[in-house]
DNA sequence: AGTTTGATTTAGGTAAACCTAATAAGTAGG
DNA sequence: CCTACTTATTAGGTTTACCTAAATCAAACT
């Protein structure tokens, strides 16, 4: 029987996929409490319970952290492509402000239903990249592997912004109010109180944006 | 603090508005749990919880029923106008085929937000009907009273569809297949076989309902 | 009034998903 | 190699929303 899964149960499973991402090996139980906003020990029992199922979707070792299985990757990524999808589809057809979409979507990407994505993503003519400019994963469960780094692990130099990170609302809405939008060509410059200096397009004025507010910036090389 | 209320909740207040409706007066825990499809000792249990709360949602007596509060009538409204909401939406800018619709509105009428159910109304031009004929609660919470008949309350005349139920699917579907939809002008006979014989427009062939379908159908006099 | 019946409530439990506090396991510095 | 620190797990609750089985209530019938 195809597996099935509770709202908490996905949220893991984004999670560990996220964190997986960010660096690659096993995912520890502390990281997964600290993002998912929960106690230890309810990680610990909720991936005791994932690993001990039938058709398990995560591999867990006590005390070495916890990896998704093939399926549980599956089921991750679908709920990924339900967030950005919906991300999407808000801003797009619903003139959502950018702030708002992702919480909407957190919510919202565990209720549609499967028709729900295949009509959203055809009216949107099948969109590969979300508002903030993330890779929405295929139908088939594919998404390209990031390519892009973050503002802050470079010095100098002329790029283009790849995405900004949904999670921080005043950020989103600034950066977008000043034109740092996905796509953007910028020339970043290191200011003496380390913050980033970033000109956008050949605008004669440039924004200066904080460490916090930078890492939340990803850019991409400019291959001209 | 406003009070809030789960998805549980919810489906209780809507079940009660709706059962009220259906013949007016308290409304029966076994009437309760028969429609929403759980043991009638869950019914009195959440109903205990309901009416105990600081601003109760519901006014409950043992053994002599349950009525909703304003502050519970409210709430349950709003939650019919956003599900009608949804199926309109769902309709008219998804594309849903008819019969799909009550199920999906059915869970996500609980999750959208208050700027989700705002941005698709405004997107629809604030309908007044679902596409069942069904009419939408307003945003502060009215609703016209029904004036409706069902169409097993008639003999014989002509009559204008007010509205088709929502929760048979396949009848839906078929009715629609027919030409069957709300607005449409029918002739109404009964044949032998203790059907209903309805005749669509000015059309020549006419449509035999048995009477579990026409229980599904309400009609208004035609006020030509 | 006494009895039967059907509706309703009480009692006692389960399952998810959390929590806090206490314990144990790993990891490193002295 | 042993202690201190950090990280993770176990133990023992809580809350929400269900369930079944066993009372109880109210209404209707002789
Ligand atoms: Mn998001
Ligand atoms: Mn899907
Ligand atoms: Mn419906
Ligand atoms: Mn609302």
């Amino acid at each position: 029987m195809p597996q099935r899964s509770t709202e908490s149960v996905d949220n893991y499973l984004k999670a560990i996929l996220t964190l997986g991402e960010r660096q690659p090996g096993r995912v520890a139980s502390n990281a997964l409490a600290a993002h998912l906003g929960v106690a230890p020990a309810s990680v610990t029992n909720m991936l005791q319970k994932l690993a001990a199922a039938a058709a398990p979707f995560v591999e867990y070792e006590r005390h070495r952290g916890v990896l998704l299985s093939p399926s549980g990757r599956r089921r991750a990524l679908e709920i990924v492509r339900h967030h950005r999808l919906i991300e999407t589809f808000l801003y797009e057809v619903l003139d959502y402000p950018i702030e708002e979409l992702h919480e909407e979507a957190e919510r919202l990407e565990h209720f549609i239903s499967e028709r729900f994505e295949e009509r959203i993503a055809a009216k949107l003519g099948h969109p590969t990249t979300d508002p903030h400019g993330h890779a929405i994963p295929s139908l088939e469960g594919e998404m390209p592997p990031r390519s892009s780094m973050c503002l802050t692990d470079v010095s100098e130099g002329t790029f283009i912004v790849d995405s900004i990170s949904d999670r921080d609302a005043p950020t989103l809405r600034s950066l977008q109010a000043n034109g740092l939008t996905p796509g953007t060509k910028v020339r970043v410059t290191r200011s003496p109180s380390d913050s980033y200096s970033v000109r956008i397009g050949r605008s004669t004025t440039a924004l200066d944006l904080s460490p916090e507010v930078a890492r939340e910036v990803r850019i991409l090389p400019l291959t001209k």
